[in-house]
DNA sequence: GTCTATATTTCGATAGAC
DNA sequence: GTCTATCGAAATATAGAC
């Protein structure tokens, strides 16, 4: 399992497909998943709904193939933790938030539909997991939290950096008033590395 | 506006209704609100359909009634901090985060609920809205996040709290191995306490 | 690739007896 | 307060022409 010659599933990047995936994402985001219609996709988009139908055999697989690309973004950060052994675990954390952090400034929607639409993405899990057994990166990274080699507190508090970024930098623009982001993403920065005082 | 006559509003709770709330939290945890079908809860609860619609006009109403116990938990601490001035605030965080953290443990399904099916819930406030215009607990915590008067460093390190507490201490039993819950909020109060230096 | 139908299903909600 | 029965309105998905 997990070969070295597993590609990446060369997923079609047609024209229509990515626009399809675009307008699902405003929908998402403004109405959740469930809530939309493939007759809203359809309409935004200038097609009729059965359209939708050549490029997506089911409505889930729009919504799994955003699944997919956040699992593209994650992958390579879990792939960093777990390279790690426990004691540089704590020194390298910074700099994986700070690689955290402008993933999720560079795609803060794909981010906000996810922690919008929770429930129908973990329900994706289930029939994903055919093709992605451990593949899941909310799954490897519950996985990390539990490794016992790692002190508690350590991971408590890497959790907690999580959620502060999250809480901090995906909030609709002007969470802070008129603040601008860069500005709110290094004040996250500084307090996550409060979080983790190196030189003790 | 907001007169001191203003009641909680008496919601009835009779027995049956409170068994309805009980399942229908259980179901929506477990699939969400929208995949959940009045069918199943009843099923669940040993009646009909049409038993339910005795006790709740709309089945959204069953997701208002969740809500607002959700606002019933919150008001308080938003009342105290709307109370605190700006120079006491940064004191008084912990002990407002201690609240919290109780809050959360005592009731980790009803904010459980809210985070799994965050659209839900927001779509709510817009019929909500007509009796409680400006009690949404949420718009009150974002105004307080965008009061100027509040250094912006506090003001985010504030909203990391937050999203540290959601993150370390809501996910299902179990996130870090088989730590209790008890040593694992102590561990996140410390964490946020180094987020606000008071001796420095 | 996109269209016009249409099939099929499920769900929320109501009416009215008991 | 709970039941049986049903309505009406969506929505997903399919069939087949162009």
């Amino acid at each position: 399992m997990s070969s070295p010659t597993r590609n990446p599933v060369t997923r079609p990047r047609t024209l229509t497909r990515e626009r399809i995936l675009e307008v699902a994402l405003e929908l998402f985001n403004e109405q959740g998943y469930e809530k939309t219609s493939l007759r809203e996709i359809a309409d935004r988009l200038g097609v009729t709904k059965a359209a939708l139908y050549y490029h997506f055999q089911r409505k889930e697989d729009i919504l799994l193939e955003l699944h997919l690309r956040l699992h593209d973004l994650g992958r390579d950060l879990l792939d960093q933790l777990d390279a790690l052994d426990e004691q540089e675990l704590v020194a390298a954390w910074p700099s994986l938030i700070d690689q955290f952090i402008e993933k999720v400034l560079a795609n803060r929607e794909l981010f906000l539909v996810h922690q919008r639409n929770e429930q129908a993405f973990h329900q994706l899990a289930d029939n994903e997991r055919h093709q992605a057994e451990n593949d899941d990166i909310e799954q490897r990274f519950r996985r990390f939290l539990a490794n016992p080699a790692i002190p508690l507190a350590d991971r408590v508090r890497m959790a907690c950096s999580i959620g502060a970024v999250f809480s901090a930098l995906m909030g609709a623009g002007g969470m802070f008033g008129d603040a601008p982001v860069e500005e709110v993403a290094a004040l996250v920065r500084d307090a996550i590395g409060d979080l983790f005082p190196s030189h003790r």
